[in-house]
DNA sequence: CAAATAAGATTGAACTCTCAACTATTCCCA
DNA sequence: TGGGAATAGTTGAGAGTTCAATCTTATTTG
């Protein structure tokens, strides 16, 4: 067993699989926040009232939400007042949990995510599913899922990682 | 044949890989970012050193690393200049075109890129490759560039859209 | 060939994000 | 039950990014 600590590099299918991933994703991303941004929000900031939308009160703890968008809090404590200047959402006192904050969807950002809805999934199509076969599509959204399984709870939303607390 | 605009919502399982996708993806980049960031760089900043390593010249046209990286123009001109000041990196006159800069690396950035690459290699291993099957990370990587060749074009390096230009 | 247009890169101001420090509340346990 | 530790969220300053304008050199075209 050789104990020296030799690279083992990406064979040359891995290394390309991985740029391809990396560069691509970022196309795809940006491509995303262009198309969002003509309408007046990035990406970020639809992912956050887009999520709040689909709650059935229409308001998340802040903390939850940072993890769902996978903000830090910090971040999402300033995005949240932006939005909150837009009146697309606004902060709600957490009964029981008085240290909590409910972001809270208004109806004007309500009607916000359900005009802008439609655009965003056609790009998303447009950019992704439409250039997969259904296939490719599913096995992509496995993979993904066991990034995130494995990456779940490796980093806390203020950026401390689990283990730095020592 | 329907002629109104009704909109065609992602199927469970499709919403279901999209938000993998998404939600995957940042956990991935920000574990990376985080890993790099241990080491006194960022994943971009990382990304073009490394992207300059590789050229045998050790050395890129501005504008066509921005390319690859995915960063406008502006971004890696700013970023560049933090690399310089640092040591990583030169900018060098291009002859044959005047307009032209090509960055080069340093013998400490090209250093640096050696000490932190298996650092590196060694998170995507562990975050991505390890967590996938040889066939997901294949498929994957197919699928990405399925949709980079689809946005291949889709905006220039500063943010314009090719048909921006009316 | 001169004027117009395009391409390469930079600038600085406005905006967004990060990082560390801080306040307040809740939890734990001795 | 009281005091230390963890959790929730915010703050402000510094670092990084975006956007539009600018400068310079190349290329096109009338």
């Amino acid at each position: 067993m050789a104990a020296h600590s030799e690279t083992n590099w990406l064979t040359e299918p891995e290394q390309r699989a991985w740029r391809a991933y990396l560069r691509g994703g970022r196309m795809l991303i940006e491509a995303l926040d262009r198309g969002l941004a003509a309408h007046g929000l990035s990406l970020s900031e639809y992912e956050i009232i887009s999520m709040l939308s689909e709650e059935d009160t229409r308001q998340m703890r802040m903390s939850e939400l940072a993890d769902l968008v996978v903000q830090s809090r910090s971040r999402l404590t300033h995005t949240a007042t932006r939005l909150e200047k837009r009146g697309w959402v606004v902060r709600e006192p957490c009964q029981g949990d008085r240290r909590g904050v409910l972001l809270t969807l208004t109806p004007t950002g309500a009607a916000k995510v359900e005009q802008i809805a439609p655009v965003h999934l056609d790009q998303v199509r447009a950019h992704l599913v439409d250039r997969l076969s259904a296939e490719q599509f599913a096995t992509l959204g496995g993979a993904m899922e066991n990034v995130m399984s494995g990456l779940d709870g490796f980093a806390d939303s203020d950026g401390r990682a689990p283990n730095d607390r020592y």
